[in-house]
DNA sequence: GTCTATAGCTGGATAGAC
DNA sequence: GTCTATCCAGCTATAGAC
């Protein structure tokens, strides 16, 4: 859970800056934790409210309408990835800097299916992340895209299959084996198989 | 849109199933058409009933429930991707195959996409398909076991690996490129890739 | 800022006349 | 089988007292 910091000039603002940022972020801690539990199309006001503390009109003072609450889980989660594989050391085996990239990446989204769900699959009907919140989920794009950079794959047709691998392999797994590892056990096979094809360490063999 | 037949022993009662199951029908026809319109969360029975021409209690006479509703049509979306898949022409050329098998894969899924989630996703809350529609789905992914190991790919788990690669494509396609073909155009390259790792014409390299 | 109270709407499902 | 009428529950959002 990131806190939304604002700067103020005077103190005194700065002091109840931070108390209502706390309050928000009291607020959707509470909305992390119900959709965590009961799935994103179970975000209500009411229960929000009644996990948060407060009465439905109160979550109002914070957020002006449910996508607004929406919006900042969404920058949350946005921003939770890109500090998580923006960490990402970098050693000189490609295959292992990719595996273990990979590995972080479905771990982030096994582990919270209703962030991932938010975050990638923009899954909840009447909701668009504003343009701010967004920018902050492409900056991820551009993470992954110089991780392979890195690792000697440059074209960006070869950087689209590499998100359909990996997001499909999370999919996979969420949607006919939740919290097994059919398929995140494969991550190393298909790096693997990625790599033979399209990293600079081999010969690109048959392509068109 | 399958018409579900009721066998039944006297020509008169095989004419008032008839007549009871094209009137299942036509409120089916209606339910994805809307779903198609307005996405698989905005199928309600007021406007479902609105669209057949009948008023809501009437759609109580041939589904006792929306769950039945939708398990209808997870069955009919199972019994024509069963259909499609099943008439997949088998040549001498593995990666024709595997390309044309794809292909059709991923039209029928973009082409419709409530029906892709309803069938692939399982997005709905608080819907489980029942056991006999389910059992439609499942004989669906031995088609794709049998077509590749008509293509010399043997283990299961490489199974996985190409329904995790093709759904991602899917998904990603859907996702990040609705109506385009970023991703889909990907089609060939990727099963080049998988079908030099892991395609009996090729020695398998790097597996552990 | 926080509350009580409620407006206004949409949803699934049912009762009972015909 | 099909209708009118209705029940009951849920939802987002707002009005207005304090």
């Amino acid at each position: 859970m990131q806190i939304i910091r604002t700067v103020l000039k005077s103190s005194d603002g700065d002091w109840r800056a931070a108390r209502r940022a706390n309050a928000r972020a009291a607020v959707l801690d509470a909305a992390w934790g119900l959709v965590r539990e009961n799935g994103l199309a179970a975000l209500s006001l009411r229960e929000l409210a009644k996990r948060a503390g407060i009465t439905t009109p109160t979550v109002y003072a914070y957020f002006e309408s449910k996508n607004a609450i929406l919006d900042a889980m969404f920058a949350d989660a946005a921003q939770s990835f890109v500090e998580l594989m923006s960490s990402m050391p970098s050693s000189d085996d490609p295959l292992a800097d990719m595996v273990a990239a990979a590995r972080r990446f479905s771990d982030f989204c096994v582990s919270d299916v209703p962030r991932y769900q938010l975050l990638f699959q923009h899954s909840v009907p009447g909701f668009t992340p504003s343009p701010e919140s967004y920018g902050i989920a492409l900056s991820a794009l551009a993470l992954a895209r110089d991780l392979l950079a890195r690792n000697g794959v440059h074209d960006p047709r070869h950087l689209d299959i590499w998100t359909a691998i990996t997001t499909g392999l999370v999919g996979q797994q969420i949607s006919n084996d939740p919290g097994g590892d059919r398929w995140t056990g494969l991550i190393e096979d298909v790096t693997r198989m990625f790599l033979a094809q399209y990293g600079d360490a081999t010969q690109h063999k048959g392509e068109s």
